[in-house]
DNA sequence: ATCGATGGTTGACTTTTGTCAAACTACTAA
DNA sequence: TTAGTAGTTTGACAAAAGTCAACCATCGAT
Protein backbone atom coordinates (compact mmCIF):
# COMPACT_ATOMS: atom_id res chain seq x y z
CA UNK A 1 0.00 0.00 0.00
CA UNK A 2 1.78 2.91 -0.99
CA UNK A 3 0.20 6.61 0.56
CA UNK A 4 2.45 9.13 -0.13
CA UNK A 5 5.75 8.41 0.61
CA UNK A 6 7.35 11.22 -1.81
CA UNK A 7 10.37 10.75 -3.62
CA UNK A 8 11.89 13.78 -1.67
CA UNK A 9 11.62 11.19 1.89
CA UNK A 10 13.91 8.66 0.07
CA UNK A 11 17.22 10.92 0.90
CA UNK A 12 16.59 11.91 4.21
CA UNK A 13 15.52 7.89 5.58
CA UNK A 14 18.68 6.84 3.59
CA UNK A 15 20.77 9.25 5.15
CA UNK A 16 19.97 7.39 8.33
CA UNK A 17 22.70 4.99 9.60
CA UNK A 18 20.64 2.32 9.06
CA UNK A 19 20.35 2.62 5.48
CA UNK A 20 23.02 4.50 4.37
CA UNK A 21 24.96 1.84 3.29
CA UNK A 22 23.02 -1.09 2.44
CA UNK A 23 22.17 -2.02 -1.43
CA UNK A 24 20.23 0.35 -3.59
CA UNK A 25 18.09 -2.65 -4.62
CA UNK A 26 17.48 -3.40 -1.10
CA UNK A 27 16.64 0.23 -0.29
CA UNK A 28 14.24 -0.01 -2.84
CA UNK A 29 12.71 -2.84 -1.77
CA UNK A 30 12.25 -2.36 1.50
CA UNK A 31 10.58 1.25 0.80
CA UNK A 32 8.37 -0.32 -2.01
CA UNK A 33 6.12 -1.78 0.73
CA UNK A 34 6.36 1.21 3.09
CA UNK A 35 3.87 4.40 3.55
CA UNK A 36 4.24 7.60 5.21
CA UNK A 37 1.22 8.76 7.16
CA UNK A 38 0.93 12.54 8.20
CA UNK A 39 -0.55 12.49 11.88
CA UNK A 40 -1.83 15.08 14.09
CA UNK A 41 -0.82 15.57 18.23
CA UNK A 42 -1.68 13.72 20.41
CA UNK A 43 -2.22 10.61 18.07
CA UNK A 44 -1.33 7.15 19.79
CA UNK A 45 0.30 5.20 16.87
CA UNK A 46 0.89 2.10 18.74
CA UNK A 47 -0.05 0.67 22.17
CA UNK A 48 2.26 -1.58 24.38
CA UNK A 49 1.50 -5.11 23.65
CA UNK A 50 0.69 -4.65 19.95
CA UNK A 51 1.81 -6.73 17.53
CA UNK A 52 4.90 -5.71 16.20
CA UNK A 53 4.27 -4.88 12.34
CA UNK A 54 5.47 -2.20 11.18
CA UNK A 55 9.17 -0.56 11.52
CA UNK A 56 8.52 3.03 12.46
CA UNK A 57 10.60 6.13 11.06
CA UNK A 58 9.98 9.57 12.04
CA UNK A 59 10.45 12.12 9.33
CA UNK A 60 8.81 15.44 10.91
CA UNK A 61 7.65 16.22 14.04
CA UNK A 62 7.79 14.17 17.20
CA UNK A 63 6.82 11.05 18.81
CA UNK A 64 6.83 10.27 22.70
CA UNK A 65 7.35 6.62 23.83
CA UNK A 66 6.19 6.02 27.07
CA UNK A 67 4.58 2.77 28.86
CA UNK A 68 1.68 2.62 31.64
CA UNK A 69 1.38 -0.09 34.22
CA UNK A 70 -1.78 0.19 36.75
CA UNK A 71 -2.62 3.44 36.03
CA UNK A 72 0.53 4.74 36.27
CA UNK A 73 2.55 6.28 32.89
CA UNK A 74 6.22 7.24 32.45
CA UNK A 75 7.46 8.65 29.49
CA UNK A 76 10.67 6.44 28.45
CA UNK A 77 12.30 8.67 25.35
CA UNK A 78 11.22 11.04 22.42
CA UNK A 79 12.12 10.28 19.05
CA UNK A 80 12.84 13.28 16.84
CA UNK A 81 13.60 13.20 13.26
CA UNK A 82 15.51 11.76 11.46
CA UNK A 83 15.16 8.35 13.50
CA UNK A 84 13.60 5.01 13.96
CA UNK A 85 11.50 3.48 16.60
CA UNK A 86 11.03 -0.22 18.18
CA UNK A 87 13.89 -1.69 16.06
CA UNK A 88 13.92 -4.85 19.03
CA UNK A 89 10.52 -5.87 18.60
CA UNK A 90 10.62 -5.48 14.95
CA UNK A 91 13.34 -7.82 14.70
CA UNK A 92 12.26 -10.20 17.61
CA UNK A 93 8.72 -10.18 16.02
CA UNK A 94 7.32 -9.46 19.77
CA UNK A 95 5.01 -7.40 20.76
CA UNK A 96 5.72 -3.47 21.07
CA UNK A 97 7.06 -3.35 25.08
CA UNK A 98 5.97 0.74 24.54
CA UNK A 99 3.22 2.79 23.27
CA UNK A 100 4.21 5.63 21.11
CA UNK A 101 2.32 9.07 20.63
CA UNK A 102 3.19 12.26 18.89
CA UNK A 103 3.83 15.34 20.69
CA UNK A 104 3.01 17.36 16.92
CA UNK A 105 2.03 17.06 13.84
CA UNK A 106 4.26 14.01 12.77
CA UNK A 107 5.27 12.49 9.39
CA UNK A 108 5.91 9.08 10.36
CA UNK A 109 7.30 6.28 7.51
CA UNK A 110 6.21 2.60 7.97
CA UNK A 111 7.90 -0.27 7.23
CA UNK A 112 6.81 -3.77 7.19
CA UNK A 113 8.59 -5.67 9.95
CA UNK A 114 8.78 -8.72 7.96
CA UNK A 115 10.35 -6.68 4.98
CA UNK A 116 12.77 -5.99 7.20
CA UNK A 117 13.50 -9.27 8.54
CA UNK A 118 13.53 -10.52 5.19
CA UNK A 119 16.28 -7.92 3.78
CA UNK A 120 18.50 -8.40 6.82
CA UNK A 121 18.83 -12.24 5.76
CA UNK A 122 20.36 -10.84 2.17
CA UNK A 123 22.07 -7.94 2.84
CA UNK A 124 24.90 -8.06 5.12
CA UNK A 125 25.66 -3.97 5.18
CA UNK A 126 22.08 -3.47 6.38
CA UNK A 127 22.21 -6.22 9.14
CA UNK A 128 25.78 -4.77 10.47
CA UNK A 129 23.71 -1.63 10.68
CA UNK A 130 21.02 -2.99 12.26
CA UNK A 131 23.46 -4.72 14.74
CA UNK A 132 25.08 -1.38 15.53
CA UNK A 133 22.18 1.13 16.03
CA UNK A 134 20.71 -2.11 18.29
CA UNK A 135 23.67 -2.35 20.03
CA UNK A 136 23.55 1.75 20.71
CA UNK A 137 19.63 1.60 21.59
CA UNK A 138 20.74 -1.15 24.02
CA UNK A 139 23.25 1.02 25.42
CA UNK A 140 21.33 3.97 25.44
CA UNK A 141 19.36 2.62 28.07
CA UNK A 142 21.69 1.22 30.27
CA UNK A 143 22.98 4.48 30.52
CA UNK A 144 19.31 5.83 31.64
CA UNK A 145 19.17 2.83 34.09
CA UNK A 146 22.24 4.29 35.57
CA UNK A 147 21.32 7.74 35.84
CA UNK A 148 17.75 6.51 37.34
CA UNK A 149 19.10 4.32 39.64
CA UNK A 150 22.73 6.25 41.13
CA UNK A 151 21.56 9.68 40.74
CA UNK A 152 19.00 11.87 43.28
CA UNK A 153 16.65 13.90 40.90
CA UNK A 154 18.20 16.87 41.58
CA UNK A 155 21.51 15.16 40.00
CA UNK A 156 19.52 13.71 37.19
CA UNK A 157 18.15 16.95 36.30
CA UNK A 158 21.54 18.92 36.55
CA UNK A 159 23.06 16.35 34.40
CA UNK A 160 19.83 16.50 32.07
CA UNK A 161 20.46 20.39 31.37
CA UNK A 162 24.43 19.66 30.40
CA UNK A 163 23.11 17.20 28.59
CA UNK A 164 20.90 19.38 26.68
CA UNK A 165 23.30 22.42 26.45
CA UNK A 166 25.71 20.39 24.48
CA UNK A 167 22.96 19.95 22.41
CA UNK A 168 23.15 23.45 22.03
CA UNK A 169 26.41 23.91 21.21
CA UNK A 170 27.58 25.08 24.46
CA UNK A 171 25.55 27.93 24.71
CA UNK A 172 25.04 29.66 27.71
CA UNK A 173 21.30 30.12 26.96
CA UNK A 174 19.05 27.35 25.64
CA UNK A 175 15.19 26.17 25.06
CA UNK A 176 13.58 23.48 26.93
CA UNK A 177 13.12 20.61 23.70
CA UNK A 178 10.24 18.75 26.30
CA UNK A 179 7.32 20.01 27.74
CA UNK A 180 8.05 20.06 31.42
CA UNK A 181 5.91 17.40 32.67
CA UNK A 182 7.38 14.70 29.83
CA UNK A 183 10.87 15.92 31.19
CA UNK A 184 9.33 15.44 34.93
CA UNK A 185 8.18 11.70 33.75
CA UNK A 186 11.17 10.80 31.69
CA UNK A 187 13.46 11.77 34.60
CA UNK A 188 11.67 9.44 36.93
CA UNK A 189 10.11 12.55 39.22
CA UNK A 190 6.57 14.54 39.32
CA UNK A 191 5.80 17.51 37.89
CA UNK A 192 5.41 18.97 41.26
CA UNK A 193 9.47 17.72 42.11
CA UNK A 194 10.50 18.75 39.28
CA UNK A 195 9.84 22.58 39.58
CA UNK A 196 11.32 22.62 43.02
CA UNK A 197 14.13 20.71 41.29
CA UNK A 198 14.62 23.96 38.69
CA UNK A 199 14.80 25.80 42.39
CA UNK A 200 17.26 23.96 44.05
CA UNK A 201 19.78 24.60 40.95
CA UNK A 202 19.47 28.16 41.48
CA UNK A 203 21.78 27.88 43.87
CA UNK A 204 24.47 26.06 41.17
CA UNK A 205 23.64 28.80 38.56
CA UNK A 206 20.96 27.65 36.74
CA UNK A 207 18.09 29.95 35.89
CA UNK A 208 15.32 28.86 34.60
CA UNK A 209 12.29 31.52 32.60
CA UNK A 210 9.59 29.27 30.80
CA UNK A 211 11.16 27.33 28.55
CA UNK A 212 14.51 29.21 28.56
CA UNK A 213 17.49 27.84 30.53
CA UNK A 214 20.27 30.12 31.47
CA UNK A 215 23.19 28.91 32.88
CA UNK A 216 25.28 31.11 34.85
CA UNK A 217 27.99 29.37 36.71
CA UNK A 218 29.06 26.52 34.15
CA UNK A 219 31.59 25.37 36.49
CA UNK A 220 29.50 25.18 39.89
CA UNK A 221 26.86 23.04 38.22
CA UNK A 222 29.31 20.99 36.48
CA UNK A 223 31.34 20.37 39.93
CA UNK A 224 27.64 19.66 41.04
CA UNK A 225 26.76 17.05 38.34
CA UNK A 226 29.68 15.03 37.74
CA UNK A 227 28.65 14.14 34.58
CA UNK A 228 30.47 10.93 32.92
CA UNK A 229 30.92 9.85 29.52
CA UNK A 230 29.71 6.39 31.20
CA UNK A 231 26.17 7.79 31.71
CA UNK A 232 25.58 11.21 29.73
CA UNK A 233 27.90 10.40 26.41
CA UNK A 234 25.31 9.74 24.27
CA UNK A 235 27.65 9.01 21.24
CA UNK A 236 29.67 5.84 22.45
CA UNK B 1 46.65 -17.76 23.82
CA UNK B 2 45.20 -21.25 24.74
CA UNK B 3 44.23 -21.54 28.70
CA UNK B 4 42.45 -24.51 29.47
CA UNK B 5 39.41 -24.47 27.28
CA UNK B 6 38.88 -27.95 26.61
CA UNK B 7 36.92 -29.92 24.08
CA UNK B 8 34.16 -30.72 26.88
CA UNK B 9 33.06 -26.62 27.23
CA UNK B 10 32.69 -26.70 23.24
CA UNK B 11 29.34 -28.63 23.26
CA UNK B 12 27.84 -26.12 26.03
CA UNK B 13 29.09 -23.09 24.81
CA UNK B 14 27.63 -24.17 21.10
CA UNK B 15 24.58 -24.93 22.72
CA UNK B 16 23.71 -21.12 23.42
CA UNK B 17 21.26 -19.52 20.95
CA UNK B 18 24.67 -16.91 19.96
CA UNK B 19 26.39 -19.93 18.64
CA UNK B 20 24.17 -22.97 18.01
CA UNK B 21 23.25 -21.63 14.73
CA UNK B 22 26.56 -20.58 13.16
CA UNK B 23 28.94 -23.01 10.88
CA UNK B 24 30.95 -25.38 12.61
CA UNK B 25 34.51 -23.78 10.91
CA UNK B 26 33.49 -20.43 12.34
CA UNK B 27 32.57 -21.81 15.28
CA UNK B 28 36.00 -23.32 15.66
CA UNK B 29 37.64 -20.12 14.62
CA UNK B 30 36.03 -18.26 16.88
CA UNK B 31 36.95 -20.74 20.23
CA UNK B 32 40.39 -20.94 18.62
CA UNK B 33 41.74 -17.65 19.22
CA UNK B 34 39.41 -17.70 22.72
CA UNK B 35 40.68 -18.66 26.23
CA UNK B 36 38.77 -20.23 29.72
CA UNK B 37 40.22 -18.82 32.85
CA UNK B 38 39.11 -20.31 36.29
CA UNK B 39 38.60 -17.14 38.79
CA UNK B 40 37.85 -17.09 42.61
CA UNK B 41 35.11 -15.30 44.34
CA UNK B 42 34.81 -11.23 44.55
CA UNK B 43 37.18 -10.91 41.39
CA UNK B 44 36.41 -7.98 39.25
CA UNK B 45 36.39 -9.29 35.55
CA UNK B 46 35.54 -5.67 34.28
CA UNK B 47 35.83 -2.26 35.00
CA UNK B 48 33.37 0.31 33.07
CA UNK B 49 34.95 2.16 30.65
CA UNK B 50 37.73 -0.33 30.31
CA UNK B 51 37.94 -1.18 26.20
CA UNK B 52 36.04 -4.50 25.51
CA UNK B 53 38.28 -6.52 24.43
CA UNK B 54 36.31 -9.80 24.73
CA UNK B 55 32.91 -10.84 25.18
CA UNK B 56 32.46 -13.11 28.24
CA UNK B 57 30.67 -16.50 28.35
CA UNK B 58 30.09 -17.61 31.72
CA UNK B 59 30.45 -21.53 31.63
CA UNK B 60 30.14 -21.84 35.20
CA UNK B 61 29.60 -19.97 38.73
CA UNK B 62 27.85 -16.30 38.61
CA UNK B 63 28.68 -13.23 37.37
CA UNK B 64 27.24 -9.98 38.85
CA UNK B 65 27.27 -6.76 36.84
CA UNK B 66 27.12 -3.82 38.63
CA UNK B 67 27.84 0.10 38.06
CA UNK B 68 29.60 2.76 40.26
CA UNK B 69 29.05 6.66 40.26
CA UNK B 70 30.34 9.16 42.89
CA UNK B 71 30.70 6.79 45.34
CA UNK B 72 27.44 4.89 45.16
CA UNK B 73 27.12 1.57 43.36
CA UNK B 74 24.05 -0.47 41.70
CA UNK B 75 23.53 -3.58 40.79
CA UNK B 76 22.29 -4.11 37.05
CA UNK B 77 22.05 -8.03 36.27
CA UNK B 78 23.41 -11.14 37.58
CA UNK B 79 24.65 -13.63 34.94
CA UNK B 80 24.46 -17.71 35.28
CA UNK B 81 25.93 -20.13 33.28
CA UNK B 82 25.81 -20.66 30.42
CA UNK B 83 25.35 -17.24 28.76
CA UNK B 84 27.51 -14.27 27.25
CA UNK B 85 27.68 -10.82 28.66
CA UNK B 86 28.40 -7.45 27.48
CA UNK B 87 27.74 -8.02 23.74
CA UNK B 88 26.57 -4.73 22.67
CA UNK B 89 30.56 -3.31 24.24
CA UNK B 90 31.51 -6.04 21.84
CA UNK B 91 30.01 -5.39 19.24
CA UNK B 92 30.45 -1.35 19.05
CA UNK B 93 33.77 -1.70 19.98
CA UNK B 94 33.33 0.70 22.62
CA UNK B 95 33.86 1.06 26.35
CA UNK B 96 32.21 -1.53 28.76
CA UNK B 97 29.29 0.26 30.96
CA UNK B 98 29.26 -1.66 33.52
CA UNK B 99 31.66 -3.26 35.71
CA UNK B 100 31.66 -7.33 36.41
CA UNK B 101 32.84 -9.45 39.29
CA UNK B 102 32.63 -13.26 40.15
CA UNK B 103 30.06 -14.05 42.98
CA UNK B 104 31.18 -17.24 43.45
CA UNK B 105 34.41 -19.30 41.96
CA UNK B 106 33.36 -19.06 37.91
CA UNK B 107 34.86 -20.36 34.79
CA UNK B 108 34.78 -17.74 31.99
CA UNK B 109 35.70 -18.21 28.43
CA UNK B 110 36.60 -14.96 26.74
CA UNK B 111 36.13 -14.35 22.93
CA UNK B 112 38.23 -11.71 21.33
CA UNK B 113 35.75 -9.05 20.23
CA UNK B 114 37.20 -8.57 16.79
CA UNK B 115 36.63 -12.30 16.28
CA UNK B 116 33.38 -12.02 16.85
CA UNK B 117 33.18 -9.01 14.74
CA UNK B 118 34.87 -10.73 11.82
CA UNK B 119 33.20 -13.83 11.89
CA UNK B 120 29.69 -11.59 12.29
CA UNK B 121 30.02 -10.43 8.68
CA UNK B 122 31.26 -14.01 7.07
CA UNK B 123 28.35 -16.02 9.15
CA UNK B 124 24.82 -14.92 8.15
CA UNK B 125 23.31 -17.30 10.73
CA UNK B 126 26.15 -16.10 13.44
CA UNK B 127 24.87 -12.26 12.43
CA UNK B 128 20.84 -13.19 12.95
CA UNK B 129 21.94 -15.10 16.42
CA UNK B 130 23.58 -11.56 17.50
CA UNK B 131 21.16 -9.36 16.55
CA UNK B 132 18.31 -11.01 18.20
CA UNK B 133 20.29 -11.80 21.15
CA UNK B 134 20.96 -8.12 21.03
CA UNK B 135 17.49 -7.43 20.62
CA UNK B 136 16.32 -9.43 23.48
CA UNK B 137 19.14 -7.31 25.93
CA UNK B 138 17.45 -4.44 24.78
CA UNK B 139 13.69 -5.97 25.74
CA UNK B 140 15.06 -6.64 29.06
CA UNK B 141 16.61 -3.16 29.76
CA UNK B 142 13.47 -1.69 28.68
CA UNK B 143 11.36 -4.38 30.72
CA UNK B 144 13.71 -2.97 33.54
CA UNK B 145 13.07 0.57 33.50
CA UNK B 146 9.67 -0.22 33.30
CA UNK B 147 9.62 -1.73 36.53
CA UNK B 148 11.74 0.89 37.84
CA UNK B 149 9.55 3.79 37.16
CA UNK B 150 6.30 2.65 37.09
CA UNK B 151 6.02 0.50 40.42
CA UNK B 152 7.39 1.14 44.02
CA UNK B 153 9.50 -0.80 46.21
CA UNK B 154 7.08 -3.35 47.43
CA UNK B 155 5.66 -3.81 44.01
CA UNK B 156 8.74 -4.56 42.43
CA UNK B 157 9.88 -7.14 45.25
CA UNK B 158 6.03 -8.61 44.94
CA UNK B 159 6.83 -8.97 41.40
CA UNK B 160 10.15 -10.23 41.31
CA UNK B 161 9.13 -13.05 43.86
CA UNK B 162 6.75 -14.23 41.50
CA UNK B 163 9.24 -14.34 38.88
CA UNK B 164 11.52 -16.17 41.01
CA UNK B 165 8.56 -18.69 42.02
CA UNK B 166 7.67 -19.16 37.93
CA UNK B 167 11.60 -20.50 37.66
CA UNK B 168 10.90 -22.57 40.62
CA UNK B 169 8.05 -23.97 38.37
CA UNK B 170 5.63 -23.07 40.14
CA UNK B 171 6.98 -23.84 43.60
CA UNK B 172 5.05 -22.52 46.75
CA UNK B 173 8.90 -22.39 48.33
CA UNK B 174 11.82 -21.79 47.16
CA UNK B 175 15.28 -20.27 47.74
CA UNK B 176 16.42 -16.64 46.81
CA UNK B 177 19.22 -17.45 44.09
CA UNK B 178 20.99 -13.58 44.99
CA UNK B 179 22.22 -12.27 48.59
CA UNK B 180 19.82 -9.87 50.05
CA UNK B 181 22.12 -6.88 49.79
CA UNK B 182 22.04 -7.84 46.20
CA UNK B 183 18.85 -7.79 45.56
CA UNK B 184 17.51 -4.56 47.32
CA UNK B 185 20.86 -2.84 44.92
CA UNK B 186 19.15 -5.06 41.78
CA UNK B 187 15.94 -3.50 43.05
CA UNK B 188 17.06 0.18 43.35
CA UNK B 189 16.31 -0.18 47.19
CA UNK B 190 18.78 -0.17 50.08
CA UNK B 191 19.27 -3.67 52.16
CA UNK B 192 17.40 -2.15 55.03
CA UNK B 193 14.25 -1.63 53.00
CA UNK B 194 14.40 -4.23 51.56
CA UNK B 195 13.86 -5.97 54.80
CA UNK B 196 11.10 -4.29 55.68
CA UNK B 197 9.37 -5.02 52.44
CA UNK B 198 9.88 -8.05 52.73
CA UNK B 199 7.62 -7.52 56.53
CA UNK B 200 5.35 -5.37 54.47
CA UNK B 201 5.07 -8.82 51.99
CA UNK B 202 3.55 -10.76 54.90
CA UNK B 203 -0.20 -8.91 55.10
CA UNK B 204 0.16 -10.79 51.51
CA UNK B 205 0.48 -13.84 51.89
CA UNK B 206 4.95 -14.05 51.67
CA UNK B 207 7.06 -15.78 54.58
CA UNK B 208 10.40 -14.97 54.54
CA UNK B 209 12.92 -17.48 56.80
CA UNK B 210 16.65 -16.85 55.52
CA UNK B 211 16.85 -17.90 52.31
CA UNK B 212 13.76 -19.46 51.69
CA UNK B 213 10.41 -18.08 50.45
CA UNK B 214 7.15 -19.11 51.21
CA UNK B 215 4.40 -18.05 49.02
CA UNK B 216 1.17 -18.85 51.48
CA UNK B 217 -1.45 -17.34 49.97
CA UNK B 218 -0.54 -17.06 45.66
CA UNK B 219 -3.71 -15.31 45.19
CA UNK B 220 -3.15 -12.63 47.29
CA UNK B 221 0.42 -12.36 46.12
CA UNK B 222 -0.67 -11.94 42.83
CA UNK B 223 -3.59 -9.47 43.35
CA UNK B 224 -1.37 -7.39 44.48
CA UNK B 225 1.93 -7.37 42.41
CA UNK B 226 -0.55 -7.09 39.20
CA UNK B 227 2.41 -8.55 36.65
CA UNK B 228 2.25 -7.48 33.22
CA UNK B 229 3.81 -9.99 30.56
CA UNK B 230 5.17 -6.17 29.21
CA UNK B 231 7.45 -6.13 32.18
CA UNK B 232 7.74 -9.58 33.57
CA UNK B 233 8.23 -12.14 31.01
CA UNK B 234 11.29 -12.62 30.25
CA UNK B 235 10.74 -14.72 27.27
CA UNK B 236 9.06 -11.96 24.79
C1' DA C 1 -10.66 42.14 25.90
C1' DT C 2 -12.47 38.18 28.15
C1' DC C 3 -13.09 33.49 28.99
C1' DG C 4 -11.63 28.95 29.42
C1' DA C 5 -8.36 25.45 29.19
C1' DT C 6 -3.91 23.74 29.91
C1' DG C 7 0.35 23.64 31.96
C1' DG C 8 3.21 25.23 35.63
C1' DT C 9 4.17 26.62 40.43
C1' DT C 10 3.59 26.91 45.40
C1' DG C 11 2.61 25.50 50.14
C1' DA C 12 1.08 22.20 53.51
C1' DC C 13 1.09 17.73 54.39
C1' DT C 14 1.82 12.50 53.94
C1' DT C 15 4.28 8.71 52.47
C1' DT C 16 8.25 6.59 51.07
C1' DT C 17 12.89 5.95 51.25
C1' DG C 18 17.43 6.54 53.08
C1' DT C 19 20.77 6.90 57.11
C1' DC C 20 22.89 5.63 61.23
C1' DA C 21 23.69 2.90 65.16
C1' DA C 22 22.90 -1.10 67.54
C1' DA C 23 21.56 -5.75 67.96
C1' DC C 24 21.18 -10.14 66.09
C1' DT C 25 22.32 -14.31 63.12
C1' DA C 26 24.81 -17.60 60.46
C1' DC C 27 28.95 -19.11 59.10
C1' DT C 28 33.95 -19.68 59.09
C1' DA C 29 38.44 -20.44 60.92
C1' DA C 30 41.34 -21.14 64.57
C1' DT D 1 33.94 -24.73 70.94
C1' DT D 2 34.74 -20.08 70.48
C1' DA D 3 35.71 -15.84 68.53
C1' DG D 4 35.29 -13.14 64.68
C1' DT D 5 33.32 -11.62 60.56
C1' DA D 6 29.95 -10.49 57.21
C1' DG D 7 25.31 -10.19 56.36
C1' DT D 8 20.75 -9.03 58.08
C1' DT D 9 17.33 -6.88 60.89
C1' DT D 10 15.44 -3.34 63.91
C1' DG D 11 14.36 1.21 65.68
C1' DA D 12 14.79 6.12 65.70
C1' DC D 13 15.38 9.66 62.91
C1' DA D 14 16.22 12.58 58.56
C1' DA D 15 15.75 13.43 53.86
C1' DA D 16 13.51 12.87 49.57
C1' DA D 17 9.66 12.38 46.92
C1' DG D 18 4.70 12.17 46.22
C1' DT D 19 -0.13 14.14 46.92
C1' DC D 20 -3.57 17.47 47.08
C1' DA D 21 -5.43 21.87 46.62
C1' DA D 22 -5.01 26.39 45.38
C1' DC D 23 -3.15 29.73 42.58
C1' DC D 24 -0.75 31.74 38.59
C1' DA D 25 0.67 32.24 33.74
C1' DT D 26 0.10 31.57 28.96
C1' DC D 27 -2.30 30.93 24.93
C1' DG D 28 -6.09 30.50 21.74
C1' DA D 29 -10.75 31.16 20.61
C1' DT D 30 -14.75 33.74 20.86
Amino acid sequence: MYLGMTESDFPEIRRLHLFAEMGEDHFRALLRGSYVQNFPPQIELIEEGDPSDFLHVVLSGSVELFSTWNGRETSLATVRPVSTFILAATIRNAPYLMSARTLEKSRVALVPSQDVRAVFDIDAKFARAIVSELAQCYRTVIKNTKDLKLRTSLERLANYLLRQQRRANGAMEFDLTLEKRRLASFLGMTPENLSRAFKGLQAYGVRVAGNRISITDQMDLEKFAKSSPLIDDYQT
